[in-house]
DNA sequence: ATGAAAGCGCTAACAG
DNA sequence: CTGTTAGCGCTTTCAT
């Protein structure tokens, strides 16, 4: 019990007992067991997160942003990636559960029912990120990404753009790619403007070299094309470099747009004008709502809109 | 006891008693205790990964190699970051070794003393990745960061090149990157070469950003450089776009090489000669020596090297 | 094929 | 400030 309370380190136990107990802690090798504990105390420490990809940027930079919130209070992050798959997605949460996380934030706002339903019955604090969910199932930390894209639209309208493509992923699986298709459909509609200018460009999410080959069969088929909005800066910098490799001045002949302000879009040539949805910010926010709630200082459920920035940079006039 | 059985699905339980539970298991909302689980089997499921960034490609493809080897086996990966620093190495195993997982892969073979200790005494497989350790501390899957540049360096000389160049990160911190200038320095005396034009970028790791400016110092104060090796392709692309901003044509006035093979090496123009270190083959060569060390299948300490490649583009001559 | 008893290593609660 | 008792929800072991 002595033992328990000096590695509590609650000032329950005095200097001398404790350091002597450390001492030998040190001697013995001892390392303590955290699984007796949370039996125990019902307390895990972990924070379950589910993101689509491990290998993607934005969301490395929202769970950069968790960690940086959730380590100091010794929360331990718990992560497992979906492969943009709500099947998937459900198998991981009800994995993840088992663990008795004592929250959880999920990435986008599109689940399977028994995935909505187990979340529901968890009776943990929930978290949806990146996006606007129509039901949320407890807070969320998010942007419509139909309507972010929908501005960059606008933008190009008002510079007197009209013949503008928008490069994306196969129909299916990932919602965010889709909201974003979305949204440039619906603003090219609601400008009178043709919006059948859609290149899908292979499976979700597409890679630098599909943006580039998307690129490419746009030039063929549809060489009058004035604007790309490419789903994220990845296949945007992939259209870039096959304008570049077929010597189409870019933005003098077309202008390109991604998504996601990955450190490339800043830095390539010319630089990427894209839309800057925060990641980190979405992490940090999220964390600070979990820890809102497991101290109780959070009554309902919080909405935390995230505000967008169109980044105008050299690759769009 | 009989829903226990029922979850381990061995076959032990009636068909007719299992669709029972499981009805009422759906009816009810239970969800499996892993923590209960956990103590009383001595058993976790875990295996306890870190990395120098959760930010990184190549990290990322390596986790994703572990996710794909271990996943079906049932064993979840329990993954934290160190920032490239060896305290916080020390603090993120200690943290990990009290959750009791099966086994643990790190990242290098650099560790604080005491970290040392803690993997010594948590008597679980360890595999340390990225490296070639002097002394292994269990099983290794990695390669000589140092022998992997020097190849790149014979290749230039055998070109004729004799002025080359090195940007990495500032001395200290990331011992991969110190390795690779290490590399660059020993082949570079060993030809009988000047290796002074170093280029500390920044603290590790060095970003695209950082890789620019590195290129822009380089080009002001040793502007007769024939060549540039990059710590990292990142850093390499973000010098290869300062030579665009300034009109420096690459490879013919410049030769520039990178180290990891990320996508952008590939697809960028003129594309980027790098070093291919099979991260993700790491990952799931590391998970193989898990599950054979797991189903004790394995004696000793095993070592796999793996052979990196150099990858000849359009950005070196 | 199912059940009963015991215990994994901690900590909440209470005692002194 | 330190100690005692009981129990967290499973699984191991043994019994039927």
């Amino acid at each position: 019990m002595t033992v328990s309370r000096a590695f509590k380190n609650d000032g329950s136990v005095t200097a001398k007992t404790r350091d002597a107990i450390m001492k030998a802690v040190e001697e013995f090798g001892y390392v303590f067991d955290s699984t007796a504990s949370n039996l125990r105390s019902q307390r895990t420490k972990f924070v379950a997160v589910t993101i689509p990809s491990i290998n993607n940027a934005n969301f490395a930079d929202t769970v950069r942003g968790l960690y940086e919130g959730l380590g100091p209070e010794g929360l331990q992050i718990l992560l497992g990636y979906t492969d943009y798959d709500v099947d998937r997605e459900e198998a991981l949460i009800e994995q993840l559960l088992r663990r008795r996380p004592e929250a959880i934030v999920v990435t986008g706002g599109k689940h399977t029912p028994r995935a909505r339903r187990l979340l529901a019955n968890a009776g943990i604090p929930i978290v949806e990120t990146w996006d606007l969910p129509e039901k949320p199932l407890g807070h969320v930390v998010g942007f419509s990404n139909a309507a972010a894209v929908s501005e960059l639209v606008d933008y190009f309208v008002r510079r007197g753009k009209t013949r503008i493509a928008f490069i994306g992923g196969d129909v299916g699986r990932d919602t965010r790619g889709l909201d974003r298709r979305s949204g440039f459909m619906a603003a090219m509609l609601r400008h009178g403007l043709d919006a059948t200018r859609l290149i899908a460009a292979g499976v979700p999410p597409i890679s630098m070299r599909e943006g580039a080959s998307a690129m490419a069969h746009l030039l063929e088929t549809l060489p009058d094309s004035e604007v790309v909005i490419c789903v994220s800066d990845l296949s945007a910098f992939g259209a870039l470099t096959e304008c570049s490799r077929r010597g189409v001045p870019v933005p003098e002949h077309m202008s390109i747009a991604g998504f996601g302000d990955y450190e490339i879009s800043e830095i390539c040539v010319p630089s990427m004008t894209t839309i800057n949805p925060f990641p980190r910010r979405i992490g940090s926010e999220a964390a600070a709502i979990i820890l809102d709630a497991l101290n109780s200082r959070l009554s309902g459920s919080k909405t935390v809109h995230i505000v967008t920035e169109v980044l105008l940079r050299g690759s769009s006039v």
